[in-house]
This record gives structure tokens, sequence and C-alpha cells, in this order.
RNA sequence: CAGGGUGUAGCUCAGCUUGGUAGAGCGGCGGCUUUGGGAGCCGCAAGUCGCAGGUUCGAAUCCUGUCGCCCUGACCA
């Protein structure tokens, strides 16, 4: 840095340090909203807690559906498409299921405008009955399920649906929380009790091998309480992510609904004895929550930081072309370099390379793309090509840290560099996960645990404490209250075995009332 | 829906208490100068001051009403 430059900082005091500002320490909330922004990843529309998903944003998403929908494929489900609009009384039938999204419905009541005589318009034409913009598709899915299922050789009847929903919440954050968000959501019929089980649990290891291998975001995958059930199911899964801020950021959710929605729309079938028998159903489904997931596990200080598999491009490249008497031969050596590297695969298809022409400043070509999170960024200019070489700059390390590669090297290389970006993003997302899961098994100790210390924070700045804290329960729903109320804290899940976390093998006692407990549970503050 | 705040240029805001007819920074555009870097200088464009009434010779400024948005709560992928 120039004298000249460090004086003018100093006098202005304006000047950052980091791309991000505020940073993920001194207040990780507004630092995600700025993250988003600098990104150019969203941003919010002139409705009301409705986003704009733009075009580095959507490409993530894109490739987060090609993802999943193959996997979805791989696994024996088909997409189709139903209404945007349930009738009311569709909505009614599940008594716990409307209780649960009554208060956050969209409700359509009319179907024409006429002149309201004052030079606008106004709703007429009122419906004979009102149409619910669907918060999710249970109800118009089912009715549907059950015209179409008659016969036990009608199942398993596996159907996924990419689709927008719409629930009216009243606060919202982009990605996070929406009012209508994007999604898939799988719903399947069976004929046993133990397939439905066994989809529900598929379907939940489809979401972990997911996230784990294409966001790079370790999740916990478990059942959950009572309390946090989905509204009509007998039986709620998740998967549940570590932020950076140590909160739990719930990723998908897998349900076992049993006969509960069967029975209320008669989703029915002959089986091989002719006798009536209804049928047993799922429900699952991520949505664009994961890319805000996806910012909070990877971000950093500087911005984005793309996982390589789920990054709309891959490398950028910058050709460096102010000397007049070498812009063509470096354009025609980056044009070249490009083409060689599309001719690489990554993940089993053509690695993604875009070539940044626009007429900017390379310093500031060069940051948007560090807050966008492009994976790398290839500066060439007059001395790299005289070398045969490119001057890279990979994002999971610190933005001055580029080097020069041979150009042979880099191309061939490219696969292996992207793998290892991949498994190293998952890698630190794990270590910091694992640093903050502690094992307790004292009240006081659980308090203190998701209190704030004096250092938290000062005034208006979410605090960084606490984790996940895994203690035996006992599965009491008013304690589980009792403990949201106190802390702002809920059992995350239930954990599924096997999944080597600490402590979950040996019974023991509910450290909050000294009852009996066979496993522990994972507690946290949550999005 | 309850409590608090706020609406002035594309964005962030100043001006309002003490009415006299619109400002800054950033961004945009152009020029010059620079060039492996978020640079500098000069210039230009851009606002019926949320909307509707009222007071006044005169309203961004005072009064009344209204709408939107933001923050805090209950709810939540």
């Amino acid at each position: 840095m120039s004298e000249q430059k460090k004086k003018q900082q100093q006098k202005s005091g304006q000047k950052p340090k980091t791309a991000i500002q505020p940073t993920r320490v001194e207040n990780y909330a507004e630092w995600y909203q700025q993250v988003v922004k600098a990104a150019d990843m969203a941003e919010t529309s002139a409705v009301r807690g409705c986003m704009v998903i733009k075009p580095w944003g959507y490409a993530v998403w894109e490739n987060i559906q090609r993802g999943l929908d193959d996997m979805f494929k791989a696994t024996g489900h088909q997409n189709a498409y139903f209404p945007l609009f349930i009738p009311l009384s569709y909505l009614e039938k599940e008594a716990q299921h409307v209780e649960g999204f009554a208060k956050e419905c969209a409700v359509v009541t009319h179907h024409r405008l006429e002149p309201d005589g004052e030079g606008g318009l106004k709703p007429a034409g009122e419906l004979d009955e009102p149409l619910v913009v669907r918060p999710t598709s249970e109800m118009i899915i089912g009715a549907t399920f059950a015209k179409w299922i008659e016969s036990w050789r009608d199942l398993p009847l596996l159907i996924n649906q990419w689709a927008n929903v719409v629930r009216w919440e009243m606060r919202t954050r982009l990605f996070l929380r929406t009012a209508e968000f994007l999604w898939q959501e799988g719903h399947t019929a069976h004929a046993t009790e133990k397939e439905a089980v066994e989809e529900t649990l598929q379907m939940l290891e489809v979401y972990r091998t997911f996230a784990t291998d294409w966001l790079a975001m370790p999740v916990i995958t478990g059942e959950k309480t009572e309390g946090e059930r989905f509204p009509g199911a007998e039986n709620t899964y998740c998967i549940e992510g570590m932020m950076q801020d140590r909160k739990a950021l719930q990723a998908g959710t897998s349900h076992f609904l049993g006969q509960n929605f069967s029975k209320a729309q008669e989703i029915c079938f002959a089986d091989a004895n002719t006798d009536k028998q209804y049928a047993w159903t799922t429900s699952w489904g991520v949505s664009t929550r994961l890319i805000g997931g996806l910012i909070m596990t990877h971000g950093d200080d500087d911005g984005m930081i793309m996982p390589p598999r789920v990054a709309p491009s891959h490398i950028v490249i910058l050709p460096v072309l102010h000397k007049e008497e070498t812009r063509e031969a470096v354009l025609e050596y980056c044009n070249k370099l490009a083409a060689d590297l599309r001719a690489k695969s990554y993940d089993g298809r053509p690695v993604r390379v875009e070539l940044d022409l626009r007429d900017l400043r390379g310093g500031e070509k060069s940051w948007q793309w560090i807050k966008r999170g492009a994976p790398l960024r290839v500066e060439v200019g007059p001395r790299d090509m005289e070398n045969d070489a490119v001057f890279v700059g990979r994002r999971d390390r610190g933005h001055k840290e580029k080097e020069t590669i041979g150009r042979e090297t880099f191309i061939d290389g490219i696969s292996d560099m992207l793998a290892e970006m991949q498994e190293g993003l998952l890698e630190r997302a794990r270590a910091h996960r694992d640093e903050n899961i502690r094992i307790i098994d004292d009240k006081d100790e659980f308090y203190a645990f998701f209190t704030p210390g004096e250092n938290a924070g000062g005034k208006g700045v979410v605090p960084i404490h606490g984790g996940f804290a895994m203690t035996h329960f006992c599965g009491d729903v008013a304690l589980e209250e009792q403990i949201k109320k106190d802390l702002g804290v809920t059992v995350r899940c239930i954990p599924t075995r096997g999944q080597g976390l600490p402590g979950q093998d040996e019974p023991g006692t509910c450290p909050f009332n000294g009852q009996e407990s066979t496993t522990r549970v994972v507690w946290a503050k949550s999005y």
C-alpha cells in the first residue's frame, strides 16, 4: 500500500479492511445480509417479504436442483406438477395440518378486477370457495393420489414436485425465511407402514448425502420431538447444520405421515385379498433455505465462498489488458485457456469457466469475484503469457495468497484442485461444528452454555456463543417449552445413532428433572 | 396484530426545532491521469422532499388524516 493511500485511510477512516462490513464477529446477522447483497445473489423486492433471486444466486439453486433431482430419480421418484391453488375445503380435512398452517396462508377470494371509479381497480367476482395459495401440497397432492390409487399394484407411488410455496411470515430474511420460496416436495404412498418408514429414512439419507457431498455442509440427522413435528405427521426427521454463529439451521425434513392424511383424504387401495386398506404416506422437502445455509456455513469476512460442486462458475479468468500492444495476444491466450479448461471435467461435467471481459478496473473486478465466492480467480497478463503460466487466487485462501502456476500444470490439475477445495470446505465446516458440540450432564452448565458472556457483544449485536449441547432428555413437552422460554433453545433433534456423535450409547438421566433417558438429544438455538 | 422508529436523487442520509421554494457522500455517465488492481482529479445527469387535505403571501419544514417500510414480540423450511 502506498504512503498516500495509508494517509487517506487514516484520514477518512472508512476504508474497509474486509470486503464485508460488519464482520461475522461484529454482527453476524448483519454480516449475513451484507454477503447476500455483496455476492449478488438476491435482493428484497417491492413485494413485502418476497425476494428477487439474482442470476448468481439462482445458478446455485439450479445446481442444487440438478444434484438432488438426479438423486430422486436414482431412488425411483418421478417429477410431476400440481396446482398452486388449494380449495379451502381441502385444507380443512386434516385438523392438525390446518392448525399448523392456517395463520400463514395467503388466500385468494376474487378472480377479476374492475375500475373502482377513482382511476384505480378493485377486486370483483368473488369466488364461491376461497383458494389457498399452497403453503405445502399434502392436501392437493393427496386428493390427486386418492384418484390415482386403486389397487395394491399402484403402489408405491413416488412423486416429487419442484415448486414455489407461500407462507405469510411476519419477519423475513433473504433465503432463510421469505414469504414465497422455492423448494421441492416429495410425496409418496405405500402399501405398508414398514415401506413408508423406509422411504422416509431413505430420503433423509439422500438429504444428508447431498448436504455433505454437494454443499460441504456437515449435518446431524435425527428425529424431531413432538413439539417440533410437522403438523399432521406421525414422525418428522431432519438434517441440522451448524452455522458459523453456532446456531442450528434445519436444512431439510422428511415426514412419516402414517395414515393420518390417507384417512383424511381417502387415499386407499384394494389389497391382494380385495380388502380396503389405507395407504401409508410420506413427504419430504428442502428449499432455497439451503442457499442461506451455504452462505452461513462457508462465507467469510470477504463474502461468499462457493463449494465447487454448486458454484455457478468454477473459474473466472481476468485478463490484464491495459497495454494496447499485448491486448490481442493476451485475449487469444485467455480464450485458449478457457477452451482448454472447459474441455476438462469436474464432478462428471465440463469445468465451468467464465472469461470476464468487462471494462472495469482490475481491482474492482477481482473483488467482485471474491465477494461472489468464485472458487478460482485466474489473472492472465503479458508476464504470465511469456512464462506460459497463470496467476491463480483460490477463494478458500487469503486474497493475497496468489500463486503462479504453469499453464499446463494448472489445466491438468484443475479437477483435483476443485475436488480438494470441496473437501477442504467440508473439513473446515466439520471441524468448526465438532469444536462446538458439548456433552452436558448438568443443568447449570447447560444454562451457562447458552447464556451470552459479558463480552458477547455490544448493544444490538447478535452474540456468538453456545453451540450444540448434547444432554439426556426425558422428552417432557412442558420442560422443553420452559427451556425455550428461558434460553430460546430447543431440541433440534434426537440424533440417529451411528453418526459418530459423542456420548450417545449409554443411557442416563435427564439433567433437568432426573428422569430416566435412553439417549442424548441435540439442543441449540435455531434459525 | 401490539410497542417503537422512519419515509428527501439509483443507494445511505443531512436539512425540519427558528417556513422563503433542495444538499452531501456513494453509485451512474463523460473526460484526463493512472494501471497486476477495490486509485486520483475535473465535469455531467438525476428528486412534483410517501400520499391527501389544511394553515400561510409562501410548506421538505407547522397541523390533520392516510399509506408504505424498518426494528422488537407471538409463528415459522
